[in-house]
RNA sequence: GCCCGGGUAGCUCAGUUGGUAGAGCAGCGGAUUGAAAAUCCGCGUGUCGGUGGUUCGAUUCCGCCCCCGGGCA
């Protein structure tokens, strides 16, 4: 055999919203050398604590945490940012000579760090906003009819109704990097086969009672002032229902209580629904063949 | 006690001029390549409140009973 310079071990934890990630991190932080490694997509906005679940200042200051905070509200984030700040919050921790913790529920980002992810041009708000114009006045399959036309594999793969990926194919085009299956071929950003990846899935037994965890921690939340942290997002002047920042759960339902659009009991139910719906989606991804690495 | 409305899917309700019923939401399953806490797809049997009657056939028409609103006493 062959002696290979070990390759480093890096842990990885992942699970719905509301399975005890955070928690069960701390616990193995309090033994052992690690740093947290935040894989979430909320999380990364800065005044969003609250309705995000963020760990605390006191936990922040207990174990360190990174990709935390990283933008302002108004901005957007992405999976493939997500991947090169991950790999060098992960090579920093390394070097410091700790051991880094990957804890969250974006599995879109699990995803590009364990299989890669293409190397694609970021949105472009110009063009996204002419897509969005012309779908206003002739409608999305109209625009996947056009699609259909130019990429015809990347037609058949997205479903006439799922806009959003409508949007990015012809983004792409647009862009000139040409068809779907062309451009995720021509280069992609790596996945982190360089570590040792120790995974663990924490998948609650009994959905029943997560579904009663998720309702008392949003209760909990509630009692902390999140309709006051949306309040002051509102305040800013600079976000609307299509911030994707605001878009998160359950900041979408309260935005339209602080609008006027809904009363707070509807709100909050409808909070609780889409919370229970993330949760869902995550465990598909859990049970996905397609989100941990090869092997 | 009487008079009006109602009682149909977990919830809100539609409907059947008599041939055993369907939407929205919820829930469940799935997809997922720079917005991913996003976006999208699929899944609808439930004593049609109970009980008698009429009928070939009643959730639908009729009688009685129960329950929930509102009104009158």
């Amino acid at each position: 055999m062959p002696v290979r310079p070990a390759r480093p071990v890096v842990l990885a934890l992942l699970g719905p919203t509301g399975s005890g990630k955070s928690a069960l991190a701390m616990r193995i932080a309090e033994r052992s050398p690690v740093e947290l490694v935040s894989v979430d997509s909320a999380q990364v906005y800065r005044g969003m604590d609250i309705g995000t679940a963020k760990p605390s200042a006191a936990e922040q200051a207990a174990v360190r945490h990174h990709l935390i905070d990283l933008r302002e509200p108004e901005d957007s984030y992405s999976a493939g940012e997500f991947l090169r700040d991950a790999r060098a919050a992960i090579a920093d921790i390394l070097a410091r000579g700790r051991v880094p913790l990957l804890v969250g529920g974006t599995m879109l980002y699990f995803r590009a760090l364990f299989r890669g992810i293409a190397e694609l041009p970021p949105a472009d708000l110009a063009l996204r906003a002419a897509l969005d114009a012309r779908a206003v006045a002739e409608g999305w399959p109209a625009l996947h009819a056009e699609l259909a036309a130019r990429d015809p594999a990347a037609a058949a793969r997205i479903h006439p109704n799922d806009a959003q990926r409508i949007q990015r194919a012809l983004e792409l085009l647009a862009l000139g990097v040409g068809t779907l299956d062309a451009a995720w071929q021509a280069s992609s950003l790596p996945a982190a086969s360089d570590f040792d990846w120790r995974i663990a899935c924490l998948e609650p037994a009994d959905r029943k009672a997560l579904h009663q965890r998720l309702a008392d921690r949003l209760e909990a939340m509630l009692a902390l002032g999140f309709v006051d942290e949306v309040r002051e997002l509102v305040a800013r002047g600079t976000l609307d229902a299509e911030s994707p920042s605001l878009r998160a759960v359950g900041y979408r339902q309260l935005l339209a209580f602080c609008e006027g659009r809904d009363s707070l009991e509807g709100a909050r139910d409808k909070a609780l629904f889409a919370t229970r719906q993330l949760a869902k989606r995550q465990l598909t991804w859990l049970r996905s063949a397609g989100l941990l690495p090869d092997g």
